[in-house]
DNA sequence: ATTTTCAATGACAGCGCCATCATTTTGCGC
DNA sequence: GCGCAAAATGATGGCGCTGTCATTGAAAAT
């Protein structure tokens, strides 16, 4: 067996790519670096990873740690736009691609899709189907930045018609099926005037939503309409399939791989690579 | 900053741990990865990923592949026990953590729990609230062999009280919320008598089965009740909680990096270490 | 002041492999 | 059979670091 360390060393390729993601818990993160995983096992590479928890910190110290294996490539799912973690990518001498948007200053490379475009054609699409009165329930925003560019996209399109978003709720700590629930139940019990339709900051969330209208005796989308963002299969078992917008994340995961790969045998993937994100008419919204 | 391939390959601790897991499409493995993750972290450690799509020449591949790394130690969840693969195991000098089971004659280092106890309990339980006429869905075993050992654990159970499982369905692909509801539909339309209570082979599908029931007007757990196993979040916000089984899989993974740490700096971790998992009663059986 | 002990510093071999170059072998034409 | 070119083989120098050993200087003991 021979030792890849020496190898590399010795001036071979080194066959590792640091991946840095910003959580596991999120079903999402699992799909890229599932995606990632699958391109690069083709050609013998493996993914060396690190989670920086949403914290910029972290992130950059991440970096530094990944970095020192001498990997081949680098992919990472920002956390931040930190002036730091730019330098380090900037100075390091190998292919990185920024994946899940498509940050046009991005260092390198970058792979995904606008999630500022995502909310908007979100607003548009409700606004189509004749809701008004918008709510919007989220998540921890400070951490999730790309959630955060959703909303702010999801308000441009109701200005785009004129409207603006009745109401807003964010809750603390991660995005999750109960806090989902527990977000629609708070938003509608501080409220005498319900929301027409709530955009919730991901599927999770909008599930969570369901459960809760289903408990509250609730008909969708009747009484309420929810929408949410991602496409995960979950939503589209329910018995009310959700209204959402599917990211093909394992998609990202393989480009992002595949863009490495290929500068490393010295071709010139385009810098900017939209995945495209397509909007599931569901029963709920 | 320094190169940690030089000063691995001078003698130096590697600092890289391997780790093969059989999927990434399961929230479960990404818990047991995000458990890894945070306590290898913390000393320093990243892991380098392989995904055997729980295939016994992909999982024997990656070994060698990863090994070649020189890593100071692996954890797995393995796919088989097949023989090549426990060969390298053996042969690999370094600390070596079978996650997700408790095999008892697991090649240095196990973390987990018992599949079989698991199924056992449930049955235990569900014969415990009185019902007899029981069927197993549940989505490809051929390759997941822990969710078989669930099944023959819940056939053990049913012996044990004098019972059979009067139904089995076993689906073709990986599991799913979709594939659930299918599986129940297509159970509940192909018998005349209808099963008291239905095990699933794991949450994601008992979900599916749920969602089937609300749809085709089945009351839980009146009509018919259901159970799962893992104790997942949306498994617990479902307006009626799904009855499950809690299985603590970051914990298995953190568990698992801890014992390959304390094996670095010359303690003696027990070699197979149980991390209990609970019987969740929720509202569906 | 001299010897002894100990810490601190510096020099150096070698980890296993890949590239390069030197050497030998082979093939071919005359 | 000889000369030459081409190919195969073999030897060697790092890659950047760590651990070891030798050396030095300072502190402690006599």
């Amino acid at each position: 067996m021979p030792n890849r360390l020496a190898g590399t060393l010795a001036g071979g390729a080194s066959r590792q790519v640091a991946v840095i993601l910003p959580s596991l818990s999120n079903i999402v993160f699992a799909d890229v670096l599932k995606g990632l995983e699958t391109r690069l096992e083709d050609d013998g590479y493996h993914p060396i990873l690190g989670i920086s928890h949403y914290d910029a910190t972290r992130e950059e110290h991440l970096l530094r740690d990944l970095l020192s294996w001498r990997p081949a490539g680098l992919v990472l799912a920002p956390t931040s736009g930190s002036a730091a973690t730019r330098a380090l990518l900037q100075a390091a001498k190998l292919p990185v691609v920024e994946v899940m948007d498509t940050d046009p200053d991005a260092a390198d490379m970058a792979v995904g899709f606008s999630h500022r475009a995502a909310g908007r054609a979100m607003a548009h699409y409700l606004i189509g189907r004749g809701y008004r009165r918008m709510a919007y329930i989220g998540h921890d925003i400070a951490t999730d930045f790309r959630a955060l560019a959703r909303l702010d996209g999801f308000k441009d399109g109701l200005t785009d018609a004129g409207h603006i978003l009745s109401d807003t709720l964010i809750l603390d700590g991660p995005s999750s099926v109960p806090l989902g629930r527990e977000g629609l139940a708070r938003l509608l019990d501080r409220t005498t005037q319900r929301p027409e339709a709530v955009f919730f900051s991901n599927d999770d969330m909008a599930v969570g939503g369901v459960f809760h209208c289903q408990t509250a005796g609730l008909t969708l989308p009747h009484d309420i309409a929810l929408a949410g963002f991602n496409g995960l299969s979950i939503g589209q078992a329910l018995p009310t399939p959700l209204t959402t917008i599917a990211s093909n994340r394992e998609r990202i995961g393989f480009v992002a791989a595949d863009h490495i790969l290929r500068r490393l045998k010295g071709e010139r993937p385009s810098r900017i690579t939209q995945i495209d994100f397509r909007l599931l008419p569901g029963a709920t919204a």
